[in-house]
DNA sequence: ATAGTATATGTAAAATAACGCATATATACA
DNA sequence: TGTATATATGCGTTATTTTACATATACTAT
């Protein structure tokens, strides 16, 4: 219950929300410094934010080289899943924008992997 | 975005979440008294989490006489849905001694109907 | 080792939220 | 009108969370 009340806690924020649907529509490990870039938001919030969402296991992290990437937790969980789909069905709004930063940010990648660290917001 | 935000938000404690857990379970309005002696909290602690609940539009209300009775909010909406699943998901622990305590206090009802107020803490 | 890049974190300040107590509001009934 | 009951709320205190800045850590390449 207490891992529960967790767990909606770290998705009661918008920026960590909106890293969610991140993950959720790119369907891909994405790194940090293009999470960053998506979102126009400073590197420290953005890194924080994602540990708070890596301890309640929504996501999960992998080291490749001195980037980090993020993902979706595999573990499928019957709850886990739930929660999924069901931020899957928010209305649009804001993170579209989100989107077409990433989009954009993504065509910078090389061979499939990122190469450059964050151009945005300070930290 | 920040609507659903603060939809989690208020699921983001668990004395609310227990309150979504009794709702949903009970599958019928209870009044305040009802769920402040499932719950064993204090009456005002309950009242402002269920009002709480109202303001992000989980739960509806209703006034019978003096007692005002607590549902599930109607507004059928996917997301709202799909929230419901969710937390019926939610593995089993502390919320079951709440069902107790709820049968318990709904055998004291009079035709269908709460006549009392709450037996237990303060407020 | 040194420099450079990507990410994480200690700390303090500001903003939010929860709790307890007392009290207010709303209704029922005499 | 006055009393009793059910529920809500204003306020002060405490606890938790977020943010910003500076800095630390971890890795790469020279």
């Amino acid at each position: 219950m207490e891992v529960t009340a967790n767990i909606f806690k770290a998705l009661s924020e918008i920026i960590r929300l909106r890293i969610m649907r991140l993950l959720i529509k790119a369907k891909k490990e994405l790194c940090v410094c293009e999470i960053v870039d998506a979102l126009d938001e400073t590197q420290y919030n953005v890194s924080r934010h994602l540990n708070i969402l890596k301890n309640v296991g929504l996501v999960s992290d992998r080291r490749a080289g001195t980037w980090i990437l993020y993902s979706l937790s595999s573990k499928n969980v019957r709850f886990n899943q739930k929660l999924i789909e069901t931020i899957e069905s928010i209305p649009s709004d804001k993170e579209d924008d989100d989107m077409v930063r990433l989009r954009k940010r993504l065509k910078m990648r090389v061979k499939g992997r990122c190469v450059i660290g964050y151009k945005g917001k300070g930290g």
